[in-house]
DNA sequence: ACCTGAACACCGTTCAAGT
DNA sequence: ACCTGAACACCGTTCAAGT
């Protein structure tokens, strides 16, 4: 069962979405496709463990990385490890927001607890009540980033990792900004 | 040809990237499905075809919006229009951003073209040498935004389109922020 | 010149049959 | 209880054959 999950989730970085075949998963772990639906449910199911997988890894990567006593810091930290995990896994993450209407969605406990450290964050820079919009701004401008940077939309030249430090130095300003007291 | 790209794009928007099938084009146009490759070289080029449709339609849309006379207006009409393009295509939208590394890239002067207006707002607000990197933090935000939208990750509640009127004026007041005289 | 039936190599998935 | 060969309904794509 593990072994399906690692083997579907090779299959994906290496060979991208229609390179995670039922197939593909059954050769690396040794078997016959059919045997795979005594585990699985279906293929879809199989994509859905993966992202499970993807985002508690992500979790934790956010959690280790939001520990620098600052929130300004942590803040920083927390889009670095982000945009380090989608270069790690670039096809893990695509899944993560590939999410159609129609589609079942992941576990809502976990993503929840994926933005905690995030909201945390936001809510000292901005405050409580503002926390969930600063968390909505900082997550979205960091997922829009490296969505398109991992898309190759970045072809108007200049410097990427430039382009990632001062998003992060106007966000942060942004949502600090955006505080009641100033 | 037209009709192809029309039956694809409909086919697309109704039932998804795995609903446009060569077969339901082919139905949609009263024709073989082997009679396409006379005029399509394959389906991920059929794709390619919808992919600059919806880009050029939305630099059209984005243009039109960029008409207000003050670039923070322009600015939050830009981000709208995104917006509402996003909404009314969400699969051509999604299809704009899903380009791995070994698929060939849309015509890159299209691309260039879509961000024309943003960054010429950019380069009023924040000055002629921060407009890229501004342009690149407007629209990694506004994409990640939309993305998540679509994606249905917005799942803690709130207001999302309050959330959305706040993003813009965050992301205006941080490139306006980043100006070299302020 | 244009269209198509038949065919090929793949998919995901089911299920009766084997151990 | 577990695995699998065979089969089914789909894909995208090619190509010889028909008009």
């Amino acid at each position: 069962m593990e072994r399906i999950v690692a083997a579907a989730r090779e299959a994906l970085e290496a060979d991208g979405p229609e390179g995670l075949t039922m197939q593909a998963v059954a050769d690396a772990t040794g078997v016959r496709a059919p045997s795979l639906y005594k585990r699985v449910r279906s293929r879809r199911d199989l994509i859905r463990l993966v992202a499970t997988d993807a985002i508690v890894a992500l979790t934790r990567d956010l959690d280790a990385a939001a520990t620098t006593g600052d929130a300004r810091r942590d803040l920083a930290a927390v889009a670095t490890a982000y945009r380090a995990f989608a270069h790690e896994r670039p096809e893990a993450y695509r899944l993560l927001f590939s999410g159609a209407p129609g589609e079942e969605p992941i576990d809502p406990e976990l993503n929840e607890r994926s933005s905690a450290a995030l909201i945390r964050i936001t809510s000292e820079l901005a405050g409580p009540e503002r926390a969930l919009p600063a968390a909505r701004l900082a997550v979205a401008w960091a997922h829009g980033f490296v969505s398109m940077e991992l898309a190759g939309a970045f072809r108007l030249g200049g410097d990427v990792d430039a382009a990632f430090d001062y998003g992060v130095e106007r966000i942060v300003a942004a949502i600090a900004g955006s505080a009641p007291a100033g």
